[in-house]
DNA sequence: GGAATAGGAG
DNA sequence: CTCCTATTCC
């Protein structure tokens, strides 16, 4: 089973992308993160082979799950913005996440990102009692360890990079999760999302932002991870911010 | 020598546009309405093997003239909206022209556009005196007879067909120019703008109301006169909602 | 820098 | 219906 997640920055704008990530990949599982539409202006008939549950919301965020097979769709938060939606495929829940960004620490939304992290966790723990094999895929808006930015130096305390925010993250990771992508490719520096801002995209100035975690029990069925960058390196006319990540399950 | 007048409605949506335009006429000058830009956002490089003339304003009305050779521009309206640019080519002055969209009747811009039209005619007798040979072209906003309108019934006292605009036209003409596309065909019916609401644009339900003006002087070196409807039909994928009209001159 | 909104204009 | 301007968010 292969399982893509792709932050397209509104799906509208995307579908070029998607189409291409479709032909390259053909994934049997598509998670997408910031689709930026409300559930009736979800491109449903785009995605003629694959059945898709979509959490959507009007302007901002927005997660869809579309899959070849039929799942049940599970609610992972109770939430007032569309970031997490839950389907489960035979024994395996697959969770797709937009966390928040969070912006620089001291603000508002800096807490309730660090907020947000707590209860996603818990919930995540609750979730991995119930079902055996657990994969969360999306867009998780920190940059684990320094080997996961584009310069260290010049990003340090900056959004994704701040103590709090890996801290955040490790937590979720200890409740039974693996970074897939850093446990076969330990030193591996590679990127998933980049600034539109000063040619940052072009230069390959990026940081790792968008994970699969398997839970331990999936983890001997994982067979490989990567980073699909053709559709940003080609120029394709206006990419996401974003490329996809593929996850390979047996 | 071939003249193209083009209502672009926003000249850096309709670059394919005008490149189709400009492939398929290859036009020694063409002039441009509702480029919808100020002057420093044209896109000159756009247009390699011409002299451009810009008259532009912010988000509305904005006209230009881009012309294979060199000529002169000439003011014809003190204006606060910019609507009209004038070019002397030799012994010719091209005059382009955005006329005021008017509202109905009994509105202030309905007033505002007669009283445009009264100061237009005036200003274009007194170029007839200075130059010799002038061509009027660009969208007037006014269908001259009820053939120049798909359904004359419908669209009687509405915007570009209520008698008040029509004499305002004929007012105009009667200066010493010739509606070309009428002179040489006086029995067809042919559009140029369509409405972009209730599908009239695939329906061909639009208007005549852009137009090429001879001065009578100029008439004998008239070949032609047409209407480019291709780029509309072939359904560009945003076309405007005028078609350009091309005249060849001897 | 790019997508999406609301509001105004045609 | 489609453009442009603002604005917000990332």
């Amino acid at each position: 089973m292969k399982v893509a997640t792709f932050n397209v920055n509104g799906i509208r704008a995307r579908l070029d992308s998607i189409s291409e990530l479709m032909q390259m990949e053909a994934p049997d599982v598509l998670c997408l993160q910031e689709i930026k539409c409300e559930n009736d202006l979800f491109p449903y008939d785009f995605f003629k082979d694959y059945q898709c549950y979509v959490n959507g919301q009007k302007a901002y965020n927005g997660v869809s799950i579309c899959s070849r097979k039929e799942g049940v769709p599970v609610v992972v938060l109770e939430e007032v913005e569309s970031r997490t939606l839950g389907l489960v495929l035979g024994d395996t829940l697959i969770v797709n996440v937009y966390a928040p960004h969070g912006d620089l620490r001291g603000s508002p939304r800096f807490f309730q990102k660090i907020q947000w992290y707590k209860a996603f966790s818990k919930r995540m723990e609750e979730l991995l009692r119930r079902y055996p094999k657990v994969l969360i895929v999306g867009d998780f808006n920190i940059a684990l360890k320094d080997n996961d930015v584009w310069d260290p130096i010049l990003l340090k305390d900056t959004v994704g990079t701040f103590p709090e925010e890996r801290e955040a993250l490790k937590a979720l990771l200890s409740v039974g999760f693996v970074d897939v992508f850093r446990a076969i490719y330990p030193e591996k520096v590679q990127f998933t999302w980049w600034d539109y801002r000063q040619g940052r995209m072009w230069k390959n100035q990026g940081m790792r932002i968008d994970y699969v975690f398997s839970s331990e029990t999936l983890m001997p069925s994982i067979e490989d991870v990567y980073v699909v960058e053709e559709i940003r390196k080609r120029r394709n006319p206006k990419p996401s911010d974003h490329a996809p990540v593929v996850c390979v399950v047996k």
